[in-house]
DNA sequence: ATATTTTTATGCGAAACAGTACAAATGTCC
DNA sequence: GGACATTTGTACTGTTTCGCATAAAAATAT
């Protein structure tokens, strides 16, 4: 990236890693409880800096979902690798969905947006963007892959892709919820498993 | 109900019209950013009447989602009626779960459980088991009338009702995010028709 | 070197917060 | 009527919260 160099004194921190760092207390407490000492301490900056870089606790909140929702989309665009299956691709999509939601200290953390931004979207509007945005843009890549494996035979021709990539999705968002209220592995799996047989068809 | 007179000056407030209201501040806010100031308004009750009654804030939420959960398995339970064809028991379920999801002065409220429980299930660990619970217990409830149209010959033979019945609500849970995410009531109901038609084959 | 610009650190302040002490009010029991 | 029990309202405590004011620190520009 371009590096001119500025005036005054120059950061001492990297702000996306700030940035990731204070991703991991929003997922933990969620937007409303977690405090500026709980993300300052988490950044190891102090509170004026959190400000001067971001803003205030919200915009940081905003910055934390758009990484995150970022990532997420890489993520999904490989589970879809046109170069697979589809069946197989519906299957990454999940286990990569799983590996990122239960990955918590005593209690799987869910989605980040799906799990704290949610009870937020009533009350923030431009977290209810973010929110329906990401949503959307989830729907619509599954949809572009499930239109090309209609296109190649892979699914029936009848099949409305859109319809079902939301059905696809619709999934993930249960998967979300489900690990965070304590499910396990084993039963979320399970649930996986009979989507993409639903979806796709039994083998 | 027992209506034995107690000593001591009556109580002044019905206590599970107090929850109910206190239910609908937690519905918008959310756990962690209802303050008591707020339940007490909308209960019209002083907080030391809240704390005597109830006891502190995560008691009342907990009563709030318990609340809920029952009216909630009232509600499942009549749409389940096993007197109508499965088909139509999906149908009714998603529609009375929108019917409550889109219920919002601006923004729809999605669902308590789902929407508001969730975030706070990491950190509270009676709310991860009222939320767990209650996801399970639809399930449920959800498996047995699956498992009578099976019998009936209403499903193929070699359904299988506990895996169905948990991709049937994963819609529900859906439905209550992408609520409160701000989908329309038409994209909504429109996922529940195609998830009808999944679940139950084409008509 | 001196001025300028930006970031850091300490710490302030005003508001919101959860929870409670205490006394007045309102009922039952004897 | 008087003792007792419970609820109610006011006001309080101590803490946590967010956001900022102020000044020191660290770089560049001239």
């Amino acid at each position: 990236m371009m590096d001119e160099k500025k005036r005054g004194r120059p950061r001492a921190f990297d702000a996306s890693a700030a940035i990731g760092k204070a991703r991991e207390v929003f997922w933990d407490r969620g937007f409303s409880a977690a405090s500026l000492d709980n993300l300052s301490a988490a950044t190891s900056l102090n509170r004026p800096s959190l400000y001067n870089a971001f803003g205030d606790k919200e915009d940081l909140y905003l910055d934390a979902l758009e990484g995150y929702r970022a990532d997420s989309m890489v993520a999904l665009e490989d589970a879809l690798d046109p170069s697979l299956p589809v069946r197989e691709n519906l299957a990454r999509m999940y286990d990569r969905a799983l590996a990122t939601y239960l990955h918590g200290d005593t209690a799987a953390r869910g989605c980040l947006l799906i799990s704290t931004a949610t009870v937020e979207a009533v009350r923030h509007e431009r977290v209810r963007e973010v929110l329906g945005r990401s949503l959307a843009d989830f729907d619509r890549a599954i949809e572009d892959r499930l239109a090309l494996a209609i296109e190649r035979g892979e699914l029936p021709e009848k099949t409305d892709p859109k319809a079902l990539a939301r059905l696809a999705s619709t999934i993930m968002h249960s998967l979300a919820v489900r690990a965070r209220a304590g499910e396990t592995r084993e039963a979320l799996e399970a649930l996986a498993r009979s989507a993409v047989d639903l979806i796709c068809g039994v083998p």
